[in-house]
RNA sequence: CGGGGCGUAGCGCAGCUUGGUUAGCGCGCCUGCUUUGGGAGCAGGAGGCCGGCGGUUCGAAUCCGCCCGCCCCGACCA
């Protein structure tokens, strides 16, 4: 068996997570409070995120630019519910050069002020819209309380900012970003999600309406992973930003944004990682394959180094990624600890007495026993088997989402179950902000999702009883 | 911002109560030999402004004061 250097998670979750980061090479805090350094194996996580989503956004019509990171202090302040949703978390420059500056400016918390005074400039007709844009970047957020990719002050993420002709045309963008984020959760990290609405008072500063996609953690607490808004005219009213229509009347533009952060490398290893370390879904492992050596003497050396870079060779000219862990340095054991704690899917042992044999053994990330698989079939099958172990990761994090997913009809029940048992509870809402106030006071847990069409949940408020208008879906959260 | 904790080698820690030669231990690192199918063994070696400033004292990692930083719990939080 493996030497456990990890706490359990079971016995510590949050342990659990900030030594899993560090251990496997994913991240380390920075000098400063909040910042954070971003390794190799994490960065490589970010990129096939990155990949997978800006495909999907290309294909969708949106091309990509770039607006800068700072901007005056006074146009920030134009939307009246933004600027008080994120004035706390705001960093301002003040000095440049050595000189105390005319006017203060914001470092992006976000990016629609920018954005959306640019845009006055570039719209003035139905013919320039709609707007597909997206930006790759950083952005800082002065917070309170950090935590390794979960929270943290400067973070990266894309911001898509659409600009559209009616109102119908702009929902359905948001609606459409949302599906993207969906698709990619659960086909490439293999996240089960909830996609749904939020309550009013979990709505993004300056949205009419701000739609998520809400995973499960294995701690049963629910995380954002994910947000596309729809926003009105609030933006175009406060940037002035209006067009002519056919009809030759000026009218206000129609905004969308949407969000997908780092945020989400902590999703993928509380979503998937066990006491051995991370488990990461093909489609995202930087190394999918992990071939290690094992030898005696220089000939043996010889021998299994030949046949482990032919094998390495074959895979890598199937699109696998693989590599060959020849460092002489640790042994055997070592590195088969190493490559588990660093979620590498699938590892390959080849020894003396499988060059003999012309076979393999084959390890699964998720478990099962070694198999020995003849060279020619273990390279032939080796897509498949990664096909099949991110199948075994998306249906093992739907299962136990499934399992921790409650529905309640009755205040009593909704209050002591989340207290012994975390996970999602799902019932009745009236639509008041008053009862989501008091069941997040009683209860710590928060609306965290509602359904995209508004469904007549058939029963009473979970809390007050007058006639529920919604159902919601409540847990703890991050 | 409130409550608690911690700053000693790259990492994790002991030493401090009761001040006193050269500040220790484990892991890691370097060299050599032996090893290699689940985290190797032996031998030798390198590595310290004891968070910072000030005070007490013949003498401070140790006692006192102030400051800085980080972590945990709470409040807050697209």
């Amino acid at each position: 068996m493996a030497k456990n250097r990890l706490p359990k998670q079971s016995e510590d979750f949050p342990a659990w997570y900030v030594e899993v980061v560090k251990q496997a090479g994913m991240a380390e805090h920075g000098l400063v409070k909040g910042m954070q350094i971003i390794k190799p194996h994490g960065y490589a996580i970010w990129e096939g995120m990155q990949r997978a989503l800006d495909e999907r956004f290309k294909a969708t019509g949106h091309e990509n630019l770039y607006f800068p990171l700072l901007f005056p202090e006074s146009l920030f302040a134009a939307e009246k519910d933004h600027v008080e949703g994120f004035a706390p978390e705001v960093a301002v420059v003040t000095h440049g050069g050595g000189e105390k500056l005319e006017e203060p400016l914001v470092i992006r918390p976000t990016s629609e002020a920018v954005i959306w005074s640019t845009y006055a400039t570039w719209i003035q007709s139905y013919r320039d819209l709609p707007l597909l844009y997206n930006q790759w970047c950083n952005v800082l957020r002065w917070e309170k309380r950090t935590r390794l990719f979960l929270r943290t002050s400067e973070f990266l993420w894309q911001e898509g900012h659409t600009a559209h002709a009616t109102s119908e045309e702009a929902m359905e963008e948001a609606l459409r970003m949302l599906e993207v984020y969906r698709e990619v959760a659960e086909d490439v990290l293999a996240i089960p999600v909830l996609p749904g609405r939020k309550s009013p008072s979990e709505r993004f500063p300056g949205a009419e309406e701000t739609f998520t996609i809400e995973g499960l953690m294995r701690d049963n607490k629910a995380l954002q992973c994910g947000t596309s808004h729809f926003l009105g005219q609030n933006f175009a009213k406060a940037y002035d930003v209006q067009f002519l229509n056919q009809q030759g009347a000026l009218e206000y533009a129609w905004a969308t944004s949407w969000g997908f952060s780092t945020r989400m490398i902590g999703a993928l290893i509380m979503t998937h990682g066990d006491d051995q370390g991370l488990r990461l879904p093909p489609a995202l492992a930087p190394v999918q394959v992990a071939i290690v050596p094992i030898y005696r003497s220089e000939e043996e050396h010889a021998l299994v180094i030949e046949m482990s870079s032919k094998i390495r060779d074959a895979l890598a000219g199937n699109g696998i990624k693989v590599r060959l862990d020849d460092r002489d340095q640790h042994r055997p054991g070592f590195k088969f600890g190493e490559w588990e704690l660093k979620g590498v899917p699938v590892r390959m042992e080849i020894g003396p007495r499988d060059v003999e044999a012309d076979q393999v053994v084959v390890a699964r990330r998720t478990g099962g026993d070694k198999e020995s698989l003849p060279v020619a079939g273990a390279i032939a099958g080796m897509a498949a088997m990664l096909d099949g172990i991110q199948s075994d990761l998306y249906d093992e994090a739907t299962a136990l989402r499934n399992a921790n997913t409650h529905e309640v009809t009755d205040y009593a029940s909704f209050v002591e179950g989340i207290a012994s048992e975390s996970g999602y509870w799902a019932g009745a809402w009236c639509g008041r902000v008053e009862c989501e106030q008091k069941a997040a006071t009683d209860t710590k847990a928060t609306i965290r999702v509602l359904p995209v069409e508004r469904e007549d949940p058939g029963a009473a408020c979970l809390v007050c009883g007058r006639p529920g208008v919604e159902r919601a879906t409540w847990a703890r959260a991050y």
